[in-house]
DNA sequence: TGTACATCAGTGAACGCGCGTTCACTGATGTAC
DNA sequence: TGTACATCAGTGAACGCGCGTTCACTGATGTAC
């Protein structure tokens, strides 16, 4: 049956936040449309009136996450909350960046796209929050920071020991704040 | 036909090496079993006389790849080439932490075994190597410089422009170096 | 050392399954009067 | 404002394909004598 034009934004945000958990979760490949579509409520069918394409859903959900990550924050709290077994536990609703950049290298040129804008983005506004008198030195400190941050999350994540991974977080936390 | 004891072991060391590459170049999912027995010269057919599943062959190629992964080096040469274009260009020859740490969290626990004990080995040995007088202190190194070397590769491939991506691996290694 | 034969690593056709994608259909929406 | 009908978002069956896995077969290996 048709339905209204508010209803069709609504289904495709539904959609798009469908996706953003599943594959934060999940990674790109293991999620089908079929599994998106029923987490949004619908069926898969309908999926092809939204978008062109998984791959075209890939790039869109990229898009959607990294705009709405972290557009404002004061930067002490961000790595706190970053290095957190929290977040190291719910990549579903976690920084997009840690969940799936890896991911990203083998999809399509739209994504990769997606990307790239983000971190240059991040990047940038991380680099505002940084202390130091010259702009190179805060825009190294915000690139170092940034990597160790994305980098800590991933090994936490990737190891099956919860007291190993605390350690990783806690101890890169210590080294950041150390400079 | 049957094949003489020393090809059988000759046989399958190439197909955990012709797995170890392509896994690292494209992820796990996106490689098929029949792909990797092609690259070891094989038919698919004979794959499950080697190993017993899929699965098997990513808990064994991760333990394979990452046990010959950097067990000795020097520090600075090993942090110059691991921040190489040349190491984030070619992925599929590269560390297998940085390559596939991301994907193995959603694998079997017997690959997130081989992981975790191969962080463990690798994060004491960088221990070994850094400056400082207490060990709590080079251990915090350690770890804090090798999630940044993580990071920064994994963001660097991501990315699509290799200025951008140089940026990432040249400023996160002076921000390492300036400790 | 030479021979006869049991073993078994590798082959390639075949399987069942889940995936991305398509499409005829449905019925609520929203427009034209 | 009320009605008649064209539109079209969503449904669910169906498609072709590639995947992981199985299996009957082949013929070189390696053992028993």
């Amino acid at each position: 049956m048709k339905v209204s034009r508010e209803q069709v934004a609504e289904n495709r945000e539904a959609i798009l936040a469908a996706a953003g958990k599943l594959f934060r979760e999940k990674g790109f490949d293991t999620v089908s449309v079929a599994e998106v579509m029923n987490a949004a409520g619908l069926t898969h069918g309908g999926f092809y009136g939204h978008f062109g394409s998984k791959d075209d859903l890939i790039a869109q959900t990229l898009a959607f996450l990294l705009e709405r990550a972290s557009r404002d924050f004061d930067l002490k709290p961000f790595v706190a909350r970053y290095l957190s077994a929290d977040h190291r536990d719910n990549a579903a609703t976690g920084c997009p960046t840690a969940a799936l950049a890896a991911d990203t290298r083998q999809q399509s040129a739209a994504a990769r796209e997606a990307m790239t804008l983000a971190q240059r983005g991040h990047i940038d506004r991380l680099s505002g929050k940084m202390e130091g008198r010259r702009a190179a030195a805060r825009r190294r400190a915000a690139i170092g920071s940034w990597s160790a941050m994305v980098g800590a999350v991933i090994l936490a994540r990737s190891v099956d020991d919860p007291d190993f991974a605390d350690e990783i977080l806690k101890e890169t936390g210590a080294w950041i704040a150390a400079r």
